[in-house]
DNA sequence: ATCCCTGCAAAGGGTTTGCAGACGC
DNA sequence: GCGTCTGCAAACCCTTTGCAGGGAT
């Protein structure tokens, strides 16, 4: 998912954006920009607040406003896509040059995997015409336990049967 | 989705939930049981707070905390299920006596629309054995323009060719 | 010069938490 | 009677909003 050279996309990425703003008569600030060279450098997703964080960190002044504020702006011109992984925390990505993929999220860890199958496109479209619907698009997350995790829970499950110490306690834990 | 009959049924989710409860050493209160009801006689989706104030408006006397509580607990039996719909707002829907079901939303007047293919358990279980991981469950979303909201749409469209007065203004609206 | 965009801080809305009293077991 | 659940209200967290000053066009 590592494009070869990052600095070409980081560059087409703020022509998109301006052209972007230009021909909705928006403003090109610093800090919009400024915003848009923070993500893409980055890898990975992320959440507003740490974009803001780390913004801050390099002395730049910058307002969580104006984090929200481009970051919508961002979504319009399709050069970043949100996210929302079950919490009630909306997490980002960068998408230009990246092809189209879904999620599959630990539950334990957290940790996100990308992964892409041709037949949702299929569902899509199918289901768009069966329904008569116009879908833009869509969201699929696929939420589950990952190896290293499904490992510890063995083991602590191991555990749990060398010492049963303190029964009732413990069947409790395991809501 | 309606079944033939609902008070079968709500007392075969009771039966279950109570037998959760049981397993899990958890007290059997009232309230858990009047939440559970209270879901189960309703159809389609719903938030925690429209739940919270029709159980107030039958006047019973009740708190949000136990609500949101239960509603935890009732997810833990599989007896309901937890979507988030793009924004920071969880719904739910009840889900014993239901098949599993996709949603498509539309964009516009947030309707929801359901709809099942197989092809998303035969990802579920490729993913998940390509990716190691133990996938317990999903969430796929489209989104796109109902077929009333696209006629809307047009409409609108219509009006604004034919009276293309204030241009620039309209144009900003557009984003 | 205009007026959109920014930073700041406060408000907002859904959800969670802490605590004292209530009640299922 | 013990210990979990409840109701209440405050706290929490992420996000949005209002406002006055500043900068892009």
């Amino acid at each position: 998912m590592i494009s070869p050279d990052k600095k070409e996309q980081i560059e087409e990425a703020k022509n998109i954006f301006s052209a972007y703003l230009e021909k909705k008569a928006l403003r090109k600030t610093n800090e919009r920009f400024l915003i848009l060279d923070e993500i893409y450098s980055r890898t990975d997703h992320f959440e507003a607040e740490s974009l803001y964080n780390d913004i801050l960190k390099k002395n730049f002044n910058i307002s969580r406003a104006t984090v929200y504020n481009t970051l919508e702006l961002l979504i319009s011109c399709d050069l970043i896509k949100k996210h929302q992984f079950g919490k009630n925390l909306a997490q980002y990505e960068k998408s230009y040059g990246y092809k189209q993929h879904d999620h599959i999220i630990c539950v334990d860890c957290k940790k996100v995997v990308e992964f892409c199958d041709p037949r949702i496109q299929q569902i899509k479209s199918m289901m768009g015409e069966l329904l008569n619907f116009k879908i833009t698009h869509h969201s699929l997350n696929m939420y589950g336990v990952c190896g290293s995790c499904q490992k510890k829970r063995e083991m602590a499950e191991a555990q749990r049967k060398e010492e049963p110490i303190n029964k009732k306690k413990t069947e409790k834990q395991t809501i």
